[in-house]
DNA sequence: GTATCTGGAGCGTCACTATTT
DNA sequence: AAAATAGTGACGCTCCAGATA
């Protein structure tokens, strides 16, 4: 910065002024600045303006895991979203046990100005002390005025899938679920189990595996004989599930019907391409980085829920005869 | 800092000292600083401490997009890898012309200490220019003195593939290869070529998509009716491969033989389950991971090329008779 | 002399105050 | 009086040289 003053016979406060945009620059300085700048290849050191400021034009994304397609979706969504706005994207996976926690004192010795948080509403719940100088948004949480929540209405997508299969005329609907631990896959059963309540059909007990492909076809085994319907939780599971029925001689959609959730790109190439629920995983990352942004900045920052949309393919069919 | 000194009732050079494991501190100061850290919850100012040395302790990723698996896979092994070795790590999506060059730039103004690069190489090597203080780790790149390569070798792994294809007894083996500006792409597609030439049998014109699994489905349609074998350059393509040829009532592996590459964890759950190529995406991320570190640490940083390993499972048998 | 510690300077930036036009 | 610019100090840390036991 110095030799940039130099060369534009202007001080240093100048320079910073000019590259901070404040208005109180000569137009005519401000050129002489920015041709220095350019020649310089002048570029801001952020570690000496954030140790100045306080602020370090930084995110912290904080999540479990990104084997599952749906994070990994999130993930691109935010850095996406996040470069937008002209902040540094830096990304913490917390597995295991205080992992959150750990994400937490990581992202926030690094000092990021804020933190977005997949997934992990339940761990969060548990006591993880939340530091109070850093804004936060969580995704896909019960409310908490701690943070901000942005989400999808997951339970309105599950009614929607579960009504898609009881229009179609299946007298049951059984449902693959996720994981114990997941705020997501909660809400997905509830919306399950309130369709079904709704045409006064009685909830069988549910499968429950844990968001991949694998598990899906593990516990599929489990489904009953005479099943003609099945709402997954999740794309990867209703992938396995797939599969599970197809091991068993039980064709899709003729005998059972799948939903899944997420849409996830290949999910349209499954065999047979899969009826689901689609998440609109870019305005998702879009808002939750909107919604910190707003609580870095003091703000209160805005929650917000989207509502999902169903996506009908070829896996789902009436039932057989 | 200050307070902590003066809790422990020594300077705050002492502090330092104990903060980055010098060996210089008698035990029981550095006891009596512990503790004096720990009851004020004291964490070093990463900014600050970058502004004096010069060092973030951060690394960058470019990456084109994280549509495919392969490329979310190694983000989260170089995520692992660099957490456990105490870097940062900031994800920058370069998608498009000059996108690269404009990654760079905002991560050497972010002021990294250096950076990966994942299945840019031709951007690359078409003229970006790689800043000189920036230690630098290209994931799948031909030889370059600018940089370290750390990489699967793809012709091996195609060769695999095909030699297995071939070793059933199909007379020829299409292709489904990947975009052309892709580095991986071209050495799968060379392993191919070089396994039929070792055979003696002509290539046949290759298929050519996007990585995606619509384009593979899409490309299929155009694979001639009397093929028998196919090798996907990944196995998202694999997968819309597959969709097609049930479309046109082909059965694998019964009619046609496919292989994919990667061996992403959904491919066992795909119909039938894919043979595939096995990538370690876990070693290569803690190998680029370790490349860099000792890129940044002033050492030449180790290449490496990992060979992958063909993993049969049911989408290959002996042509129909 | 060796082991351990202290004091002071300065990294690049920006908020504040002072000065000039 | 208002607009534009300059000078100064401090953010928290670590390096360097020197002081103390």
């Amino acid at each position: 910065m110095a030799d940039v003053a130099a060369i534009a016979g202007v001080s240093g406060q100048t320079v910073s002024r000019v590259v901070n945009g404040s208005p109180r620059v000569d137009p005519a300085t401000r050129r002489r600045v920015e041709r220095a700048m350019v020649e310089l290849d002048y570029r801001p050191h952020r570690a000496a303006r954030a140790l100045r400021t306080g602020r370090t034009d930084t995110i912290g994304l904080v999540v479990s895991t990104l084997a599952t397609v749906g994070n990994s979706r999130m993930l691109q969504a935010i850095a996406a979203a996040a470069a937008e706005r002209g902040f540094a994207l830096t990304v913490v996976t917390a597995s295991g046990r205080d992992a959150v926690a750990q994400g937490f004192a990581r992202l926030h010795e690094q000092g990021v100005d804020g933190a977005i948080v997949l997934n992990e509403a339940t761990a969060l719940a548990r006591g993880v002390e939340v530091p109070r100088s850093l804004a936060l948004v969580v995704v896909d949480s019960p409310p908490d005025d701690r943070y901000v929540v942005v989400q999808t209405d997951h339970a309105a997508g599950a009614r929607a899938a579960t009504a898609h299969l009881l229009a179609l005329g299946h007298a049951a609907v059984h449902h693959l679920a996720g994981p114990a631990g997941s705020f997501a896959a909660a809400e997905r059963e509830r919306g399950w189990r309130d369709a079904l309540a709704a045409a006064g059909i009685a909830a069988p007990e549910p499968l429950r595996g844990d968001w991949s492909s694998a598990s899906g076809h593990a516990v599929t085994a489990a489904l009953p004989a005479d099943a003609t319907a099945l709402f997954a939780a999740n794309d990867q599971m209703a992938l396995g599930a797939l599969r599970a029925l197809a091991d068993t001689g039980r064709h899709v959609p003729g005998e059972v019907s799948v939903v899944g959730f997420d849409d996830v790109a290949d999910a349209a190439q499954y065999l047979p391409p899969l009826t689901t629920v689609r998440q609109d995983f870019d305005a998702l990352g879009a808002a939750a980085v909107a919604a910190l942004v707003g609580a870095i900045g003091g703000g209160r920052g805005e929650p917000l829920a989207l509502t999902p949309v169903l996506v009908e393919r070829a896996s789902t069919a009436p039932p057989p005869v």
